[in-house]
DNA sequence: CTACAACAATTGTATATACATCAATTGAAT
DNA sequence: ATTCAATTGATGTATATACAATTGTTGTAG
């Protein structure tokens, strides 16, 4: 496939800061998809495997609503929401905080660990295979990225 | 804000392919926020705003549902229910193609491109006020992206 | 010519996003 | 102590994603 010009047919861009928003969009499309192949077989989104993670990070800590937010990839998703989500398949527990009665805690369970542990070397050979890059190119990539967003 | 671990405070990541696929995944929600803020003042999603530049892309000429898809940078979006979102609008027309009834010519209308006029400085703007980088960076980044995807 | 596979688009369903709004709790000011 | 603003999360609504299933059309094999 190639270059963006090549994978979705345009054949130039205004200039170059057009064509790098292009290209990531259309480069997370491409992982998205990968991801979700691993994922879906478990029931799992992408966003809710991101919830899991995070929980886990936080090595048995308990962390609220408003915290999860604030890690998440999709800054502007629905926190609360994916936690039901999670607490319906057994893979976290919630509840109130004890000295502040408005948050909510949030824990991953023994089931939302083994499923993590399950998944990651499935997604880590997924990576490797998507991701076309090494050694100093990825290290470049993730430099460009950090300073893309200032 | 800068670094990736800063950003969705994860101290350190499995390696660098997954830190890389993060940091696109995060990268790429900075980007939509701003296009939203553009786009929304007009009632136009993100998708439903690069259906239109594909349309306009083919000159005039017609182009079917299934044209659209290949080139959407969400490959797995849904272009006939944004075709329908956009003509309710009036800024697209639809009709059947008429040596094959299968399948469905579309168009943009002069609403649709005088939509598309108005959008793009401010879209051009909003770029450069998002992507903090220049120059050789952006061929670098551009690169990059493209060999990820093999 | 008829039957059937392939194609093109639409429709259905569950999930997630992008907000706006609402309800409950807390903290701070008078 | 009472009121009011701020905080925290839950809920409502419209849109979009990610499919699967369906409908209608065309092409082709027997």
């Amino acid at each position: 496939m190639g270059k963006i010009e090549e994978a979705i047919k345009q054949a130039h861009f205004k200039d170059e800061y057009n064509k790098a928003v292009v290209n990531l969009l259309y480069t997370h499309s491409y992982l998205v998809g990968f991801q979700t192949a691993v994922l879906k077989p478990q029931d799992l989104s992408p966003e809710q495997y991101n919830v899991l993670r995070i929980l886990r990070g936080q090595q048995g800590k308990p962390v609220t609503i408003a915290a999860i937010q604030e890690r998440m990839l999709n800054t502007m998703s629905n926190a609360s929401r994916l936690v039901d989500k999670l607490k319906a398949k057994g893979l976290v527990e919630r509840e109130e905080c004890p000295e502040n009665r408005r948050k909510v805690d949030v824990l991953i369970t023994e089931k939302g660990l083994q499923l993590l542990e399950l998944l990651e070397p499935q997604l880590d050979t997924f990576n490797k295979k998507a991701v076309h890059l090494e050694g100093e190119e990825l290290v470049l990539l993730n430099y460009l990225l950090d300073k893309l967003r200032g």
